[in-house]
DNA sequence: ATTATTGGTTCAAATAATGAACCTGTGGAA
DNA sequence: TTCCACAGGTTCATTATTTGAACCAATAAT
């Protein structure tokens, strides 16, 4: 792995959670020596990457990122597109609706709107890294991309998070399978106890699943016709948005989609 | 200079006017060898913050930056808190209005509002890089931060966008001083003919100037008593700004800004 | 006053970056 | 069809940078 893979895999470890890390912390999370931390560390304060809390000398992201997201998002505009479908289908089915993008590890939420008034209500974190094996929009998303991405998955350690979560390889691999002839993903609470998720993946040019538009339940909300009405919003959603986005819905999965429309 | 710094370099060529850049494009605009930019391009490309325009097998920025940005957002919430001063002010006076913050080669607008209804108006682009020499955020910016930043600023070539750009070392060293007296930077179509600005800094914990809040106006609607009414305007809000981000003002600028309102 | 902990630095050894030359595929032009 | 030009991409011996164990300095805890 080159270098520079190395020092951006360090940017990596900021999160809501955590978005200040020491030089300390850094070393017992990624088990680089210290000198090199420091050098990796260095470079990206100087290209504006991070930047030090002066005080306790922790690192933070700098400023650089916020320009090139602003450029980013010129350029593909996917979160300001996102927001209008993730809204609207917030509103009709007054739950918590996210749009999330593909990362290294995982799926990254960019928009989350919670339409909910319920007691009991889904917790979510924007920026939060939701694992590949174990999110609805994780399944989504490799049920209809690269197979060398399904593969990179899970050829390592896959963690377990409830007693739900699925771990072996042999069994995703068929849950994929399944995904992909019905043309959505679901989870029953294999990232978060009492919660399950539905998503849809929504696609780029290529024809390759770029993002996913998923809805997160407590449980005890979830009966059939409900998920019927979840995974219509989702497909209605994800089409319009694929046609803003200049995105190429796969033919296979175009039939699929209109057939659960039809019912 | 690292291979991490030369290979993060390459993503300050990305902007709103140049959003996809190929190989033989970059290396026309670096000098650096063809195999050289593709494995740091495709270094990038791995970690997410470039992707692939799969037609043209141009390079633009990729996902990973949404991600860091929001992150970085969460972590010190400098947009979000900018956004209100920025309105206020351009719903009070009426021009284009923006902030901005330092990169590497100058400044970046973070927010922009154009509060105007004026026939004539400054066309503004975001995440454009505002040169430090040539412009009233950059001056603003380098009158009170780092004399090291200063120093690297002026050791390179200076360019020359107009007839009126200062291009001196010396000249703008010895501005920067007036603008430490004064407290707020102004320029007269240094950047862009007809259009003059104003902009004050806003400060971080350490009372080093971290941003500015600055206004471009047209030379034709320039006079005196508006000037007054605009430093005012950004002194009282770079003032909020700094109580709301934990920024410490330097006694001596508190000083000469209390002055200023008094007037 | 002493120790533990944190951030940061050094320099010989190990490794990865470099770049000139080369390969491949595509899109004209003859 | 053949040829050429130009794009992106790859190779591999040479070269330069990265690496990490040991070390240093400053601060906080005992």
């Amino acid at each position: 792995m080159s270098t520079i893979e190395k020092a951006l895999m360090l940017l990596e470890h900021f999160s809501r959670e955590r978005p200040e890390i020491g030089l300390t912390e850094f070393k017992t999370r990624t088990s680089i020596d210290k000198g090199t931390l420091h050098r990796h560390l260095t470079a990206l304060k100087n290209s504006g990457f991070l930047e030090q809390n002066y005080l306790t000398r922790a690192y933070r992201l700098g400023p650089a990122v916020i320009r090139l997201a602003a450029v980013r998002e010129n350029t593909v505009p996917i979160v300001k597109t996102v927001q209008y479908y993730v809204d609207r289908i917030a509103d009709n089915i007054h739950e918590l609706v996210h749009a999330a993008l593909p990362q290294k590890n995982g799926m990254s939420a960019i928009y989350a709107k919670d339409g909910g008034y319920h007691g009991v209500r889904v917790n979510f974190d924007e920026a939060e890294i939701l694992p590949f094996h174990a999110t609805s929009s994780g399944l989504a998303l490799l049920a209809f991309n690269d197979d060398t991405l399904v593969a990179n998955v899970l050829s390592k350690k896959l963690f377990s998070f409830t007693d739900s979560t699925p771990t072996d390889a042999a069994d995703i691999k068929a849950n994929l399978e399944t995904i992909r002839t019905h043309g959505f993903a679901f989870t029953d609470q294999s990232y978060e106890d009492e919660v399950g998720s539905v998503a849809v993946p929504f696609f780029g040019v290529k024809g390759d699943a770029i993002g996913t538009l998923a809805i997160a339940i407590p449980v005890s909300r979830i009966n059939k016709s409900f998920h019927e009405t979840i995974i219509k919003q989702l497909i209605v959603a994800s089409t319009e948005l694929c046609r803003d986005l200049g995105g190429q819905i796969p033919t296979n999965v175009a039939t699929i989609w209109a057939a659960k429309l039809e019912v």
